[in-house]
RNA sequence: CGGGGUGUAGCGUAGCCCGGUAUCGCGCCACAUUUGGGAUGUGGAGGUCGUAGGUUCGAAUCCUGCCACCCCGACCA
């Protein structure tokens, strides 16, 4: 492991680049775009997994699993989908390979595909045709689904976590009988989204809608949760779709109601990606390393023992061991790194680095004292303290960095967050205090768009429960009724 | 996909202009001394110079194609 990592004020960009691949969370695979996601980092994705799929069961809904292939017929039955995706598909179009005869394996011309298979950017049009065999009446509504997969969009440019060709994600997608249920569901997703952001990922979000221009191929309505990363720009987190009743149309997905009557089902989809690890590491990381919260931090303590002797180390392992099964009651996941062959500051800058929220040393001056030294990673402040009632102690510890980190995170967004009623004073602050601006738009797209060729700066969302206020539009002076965010994104 | 840049040992690099098979640091291995913030010494291993071709007696170096990554742009739930 080499020593230091750039600092995120000479390069922002740099420093998440180094801090990704020198904290062991993911490295370039040799496929282009592609990225190995290594145990560490895939481990931060479990544990993501792990209470996102609670979260989704405790709402009703159920897992299953979709075609990685979609004929790509199945993408031109919804229109603007098809718009949305075309440009970034991955297309199979045979189906072996065969030794040419000078030794060179070469795709079989012979085996050619009737129809070309799509490698799956997204799974609504698998999906909804699925779903048109499943539903004839109301009574087989709703339908929950919860599929997690692998899914590729071919990005021209890719960012590990970020973005990048192939992602992980779970999707979900819904059939309801009326729109206002499909409505409720859509709302209630984004609601757990913001949930686990915030009290699991310590990341503040604002929820809002998107505008039109943003929104995704194929939606009536997409709402979203916006964080905002310790560069200034923004960062989409999760998004949930109100889809209408495209789907349905485009698959012929309809149902009997209770009057009798014909009608095409209603759905939505939302999802969280990967992507959610990229945004994890960028709102509060530091210079040292990876700053993760204690609620998805795969290690949430680790104890160094310093000796000088084996007598001493057995010493200190007795001690040790009978922390780490106080912790393990406590569910409190616990590493004991007794390796001889790293050195004690060796191992503090790694487990700094990798951003293990608790670190207890316990050495030869801790023995006679009956104490042990506990720093924390998200201040770097040190403490001894009393071996007895260590483990309730970390116990609060570990809450109080996670409120902490929440903390921090939100106070930044809110010295960031400011309102701009002049347009040279919204390129100004674009530029030199970049973040969330909250100024008056005229709603149209022709606006929005002039203001992001301009800027770069995009509406981020309109926040939902927004406050009405009557304004004028900071580009055009048209009349506003309330303010929305505006940000540079990644 | 357009503009710019980069690619030499696991990582970071020198050498390239001006052609003669490669420099240094970190890391790695062995041994010893060490261990409360990235240890020290001695010895050692490790390289298709991104890749394919061309020019040449000879290519890391010159020329061409390709690939990957980084930055800017376009594009992008």
């Amino acid at each position: 492991m080499s020593k230091g990592l750039t600092s995120r004020s000479e390069d922002y960009s740099q420093w998440y680049n180094e801090l990704v691949t020198k904290a062991d969370l993911a490295e370039h695979s040799s496929v282009r775009g592609c990225m190995v996601i290594k145990p560490y980092g895939y481990s931060i994705w479990e544990k993501m997994q792990s209470v996102l799929d609670k979260m989704f069961k405790d709402t009703g809904h159920s897992n299953a699993y979709f075609p990685l292939f979609i004929p790509k017929s199945y993408f031109s039955k919804e229109a603007s989908h098809v718009d949305g995706f075309a440009t970034e598909c991955a297309v199979v179009t045979h189906y072996r390979l065969k030794n040419d005869g000078n030794g060179n394996i070469v795709v079989d011309e012979n085996a050619k595909l009737e129809e070309e298979l799509v490698v799956r950017p997204t799974s609504e049009t698998i999906i909804w045709n699925t779903y048109k065999g499943w539903i004839q009446s109301y009574r087989d509504l709703p339908i929950l689904v919860n599929q997690w997969a692998n899914v590729v969009r071919w990005e021209m440019r890719t960012r590990l976590f970020l973005r990048t060709a192939e992602f992980l994600w779970q999707e979900g997608h819904t059939a309801h009988a009326t729109a206002e249920e499909a409505v409720e569901e859509t709302e209630r997703m984004l609601e757990v989204y913001a949930d686990f952001a915030e009290n699991w990922m310590a990341l503040p979000v604002v929820r809002g809608k998107k505008t039109p221009n943003e929104r995704f191929a194929g939606a009536l309505d997409t709402y979203c949760i916006e964080a905002l990363m310790q560069d200034g720009k923004a960062l989409q987190a999760g998004t949930s779709h109100f889809l209408g009743q495209n789907f349905a149309k485009a698959f012929d997905v309809k149902f009997t109601n209770k009057e009798g009557k014909q009608d095409y089902v209603w759905a939505t989809s939302w999802g969280v990606s990967t992507r959610l690890i990229g945004a994890l590491i960028m709102a509060h990381s530091d210079d040292q390393g990876l700053v993760l919260p204690p609620q998805l931090a795969p290690i949430q303590v680790v104890i160094v023992p310093i000796y000088k002797n084996e007598e001493e180390l057995s010493a200190i392992s007795a001690i040790a061991d009978d922390l780490i099964a106080k912790l393990k009651k406590l569910n409190i996941s616990v590493k004991y790194d007794d390796r001889d062959t790293q050195r004690p500051g060796f191992k503090f800058a790694e487990y700094e680095l990798k951003g293990v929220p608790v670190r207890v040393a316990i050495g030869g001056r801790d023995l006679e004292n009956g104490t042990v030294e506990i720093a924390r990673r998200d201040t770097g402040e040190k403490q001894t303290s009393t071996q007895a009632g260590l483990d309730a102690y970390i116990e609060q510890l570990l809450n109080d960095i996670q409120n902490n980190i929440y903390q921090k995170a939100l106070n930044f967004r809110t010295e960031n967050t400011r309102k701009a009623d002049i347009y040279e004073d919204f390129k100004r602050l674009l530029d030199e205090n970049p973040g969330f601006i909250a100024a008056h738009w005229d709603g149209t797209p022709e606006t929005e768009q002039k203001i992001k060729e301009d800027t770069k700066a995009t509406i981020r969302c309109i926040p939902l429960n927004n406050q009405k206020e009557e304004g004028k539009c900071i580009l055009t002076g048209k009349p506003s009724t309330q303010r929305v965010l505006f940000a540079r994104a990644y």
